[in-house]
RNA sequence: GUUCCCUUCGUCUAGAGGCCUAGGACAUCGCCCUUUCACGGCGAAGACACGGGUUCGACUCCCGUAGGGAACGCCA
C-alpha cells in the first residue's frame, strides 16, 4: 500500500554533505512525500576511525539548513532518536547485529575466517595471475563452529564471513532506475559481515537494519549497485524481506570524472557560503537526474513535492554545473521579498564589513534596485559598497573617464548643484533634473556627461542605475564624493 | 584482470517505433530595449558515439564495438 513507503538517507559521519548525498537525500524525502510515506535518517558509523560526531552534527545541520526533514531518525535537536525503530546510529545497535551473526553462524551461512592479511593478499594475487575475478574464497569456509570457537578461545582474531553459495547463482532484481539489473554470486567472495573488533560492517548492517527499520524502498548512489547482491544474499539468508532498490547515476565534475574536491566546492556548506539559497540548491540538484513533468526549471521544494516521480529519474551521470547553478540561484533570490533577502545577504555584508543603519523601506528599495545584478548571496558585497561611505573610493578603471577635460566642469556643476539643493535627500526627479542642468551648463552630453557624474558618486564606471542608486544616497555622502572625484579630476588634467 | 552500469546540442535534459525538419533550459553569439552594465524581449548556431540487425519504418527494440563510470576492503 502506498501509504506504507518507509525510504531512508543513510550517511556516513565522515566528512560534510556532499551534494550527491543531499540529492540521495533529496529523491527519497521526495519518494516519502509523494507516497505520504516516512522518510528516515540513519546514521552508518561503524567505521569507527572515520566517523565523528562533529561530521554527524554538520550534516544534519546541512540537511536541516536545506529544508530536508525526517520523520524518524537522529533527532536534528538533541542528536538522540526519534522514533519507534531505534537507536538510529548504527554503532549504538551492536547488541541487535550480534543475534542475526550469531543466526547466519550457527546455520552454517557465515563461517570465522583467521586467514591473515599476508595471506588474502597471496590469494588474490594468485586470482590475478590466473585472471579470475578478484573474489576471496576464504580458507576457513568449512571449518565447523566448535573449531572455530576453540580458536577464538585461545585468543585468535577473526572476522566473520559470509560464505558465498558453491555453485554460482543467479540474483536478477528491479532497480528502480534501471530496470532489471542482474548479478552472479561468483562475482562477489566470501565477504566480510564482522570485522575482528567485533563491529559489523556496512553490507551487513545496512541490509539487516533495511529490515528491520522496514524500509520499502532504498534510493542511493550507484556505487552501492554492486552491492546490492551481497545484501540480497544477507537478507534471503536471514529469512528478511527485500526493499526495492533505485541507483542513482553518479554526479560529475566538468571533466567529466566523479565530482571530488579537486572539481571545487562539492559540499552543501560550501555553497552555503558562497551564497546559494537552500531551495536553489535542492532545485538544482533535482534536475541532475530528474526531470520535471511538465518541463519546468525553476520551482521550490513545495513544487518537487507535488511532481516528484521515480519513473523520471535518469539512469545516466550527470555533470555539475556552477554556471546553471548561479542561475537558478538568481530566479529564485528575485522571489524573495525585501525583507527575507535582506536577511539572507546580512550575514555576507557583515562578513564583509559592511554596516547599513537604514529603514526597512531603504532596504527594500535598495534590494529590488540590485536584485538584478545578483547571482549569489555574496554578489551583494559588491553591489552594496558604492553605498557605504567608509568604502568610497575612486577606482583604477574610473580614471579615463576623469582625463576628459569637460570632467571637471561636470563635477563643479554637479557639486554646486547638491550644495543648493533643500532637502536631505535628492529624489529621482532631483536626479534628472540636476543632470539636465548640468548638462546645458557645462555644455556636455552623452557619455561625457554621464559617465563623470557616475565616477562622481559611486567611483566606478559601471554599475546600477543612476537615477534609482541616487535617492538611495544621503546628499552630505554625494558632496563628499563627487569633491573627491573633483579632486582627483584636477589631479589628472595636468 | 573480472563483473556491473551508462552513452541525445559544450552542459542539464525531453523523447516509451511513425507526432522528430529531434523540443526546452543554462552557456555562447547577434539584434532590440537602455545616454553605462545588468535585467528583459527577439533570433542564431549547436546533438541522437559507431557498426550490424529486427521492422514497411528506429533517437526509440536486440547484438556487438568504442568511450566513460563503478565495484571487486576488517570504507561506506
Amino acid at each position: 500500500m502506498s501509504n506504507s513507503v518507509r525510504v531512508r538517507f543513510a550517511p556516513s559521519p565522515t566528512g560534510f554533505l556532499h551534494v550527491g548525498g543531499a540529492r540521495t537525500a533529496l529523491y527519497n524525502y521526495l519518494f516519502a512525500k509523494k507516497h505520504g510515506g516516512s522518510y528516515i535518517l540513519r546514521v552508518e558509523d561503524t567505521d569507527e576511525e572515520r566517523s565523528t560526531e562533529e561530521s554527524m552534527k554538520m550534516q544534519i545541520q546541512d540537511m536541516t539548513w536545506l529544508g530536508l526533514h525526517w520523520d524518524e531518525g537522529v533527532d536534528p535537536s538533541t542528536f538522540g532518536d526519534k522514533g519507534d525503530n531505534g537507536p538510529y546510529r548504527q554503532s549504538q545497535r551492536r547488541d541487535t547485529y550480534k543475534q542475526y551473526v550469531d543466526r547466519l553462524l550457527e546455520s552454517g551461512k557465515a563461517f570465522y575466517c583467521f586467514m591473515t592479511e599476508e595471506q588474502i593478499d597471496q590469494k588474490r594475487e594468485q586470482l590475478k595471475a590466473a585472471g579470475l575475478p578478484l573474489q576471496l574464497k576464504s580458507d576457513y569456509r568449512d571449518m565447523s563452529l566448535e573449531e572455530a570457537k576453540a580458536k577464538l578461545a585461545e585468543g585468535e582474531a577473526a572476522v566473520v564471513r559470509f560464505r558465498i553459495p558453491d555453485q554460482n547463482k543467479e540474483y536478477t532484481f528491479n532497480d528502480l532506475v534501471r530496470g532489471e539489473v542482474t548479478a552472479n554470486s561468483d562475482a562477489v567472495g566470501d565477504f566480510a559481515i564482522v570485522r575482528a573488533s567485533g563491529m559489523p560492517v556496512y553490507n551487513f548492517v545496512c541490509a539487516v537494519d533495511d529490515a528491520l527499520m522496514k524500509i520499502t524502498h532504498v534510493l542511493r548512489g550507484e556505487d552501492h549497485l554492486n552491492n546490492t547482491v551481497k545484501q540480497i544474499m544477507i537478507l534471503e539468508a536471514l529469512e528478511m524481506n527485500l526493499p526495492e532498490f533505485g541507483h542513482l547515476s553518479t554526479i560529475l565534475g566538468p571533466d567529466k570524472s566523479k565530482l571530488s574536491k579537486r572539481h571545487g566546492a562539492t559540499s552543501c556548506d560550501q555553497y552555503r557560503h558562497m551564497g546559494v539559497l537552500p531551495e536553489a540548491l535542492l532545485n538544482f540538484i533535482a534536475l541532475l537526474g530528474w526531470s520535471h513533468p511538465e518541463g519546468e526549471e525553476v520551482f521550490s521544494l513545495k513544487n518537487l513535492e507535488e511532481n516528484f516521480s521515480s519513473d523520471r529519474l535518469n539512469a545516466s551521470p550527470a555533470v555539475f554545473d556552477e554556471t546553471k547553478l548561479k542561475w537558478v540561484n538568481a530566479m529564485h533570490l528575485r522571489k524573495l521579498s525585501g525583507e527575507q533577502l535582506w536577511a539572507e545577504i546580512q550575514p555576507h555584508l557583515d562578513q564583509a564589513g559592511l554596516s547599513f543603519d537604514k529603514s526597512s523601506e531603504w532596504k527594500a528599495k535598495a534590494l529590488e534596485l540590485f536584485k538584478p545584478y545578483m547571482e549569489l548571496l555574496s554578489d551583494s558585497v559588491n553591489l552594496f559598497a558604492p553605498l557605504d561611505d567608509s568604502k568610497f573610493a575612486i577606482a583604477e578603471e574610473a580614471t579615463e573617464a576623469l582625463t576628459w577635460e569637460s570632467s571637471p566642469v561636470v563635477l563643479q556643476t554637479w557639486l554646486e548643484i547638491l550644495r543648493s539643493h533643500g532637502g536631505e535627500t535628492l529624489s529621482e526627479e532631483d536626479f534628472s533634473e540636476a543632470q539636465n542642468k548640468i548638462k546645458k551648463d557645462a555644455t556636455v552630453k552623452g557619455k561625457f556627461l554621464f559617465m563623470p557624474i557616475r565616477v562622481g558618486i559611486i567611483g566606478k564606471p559601471h554599475g546600477a542605475e543612476l537615477k534609482i542608486l541616487v535617492p538611495l544616497m544621503e546628499k552630505s555622502s554625494l558632496i563628499e564624493r563627487a569633491e573627491k572625484a573633483l579632486e582627483k579630476a584636477k589631479s589628472l588634467q595636468s
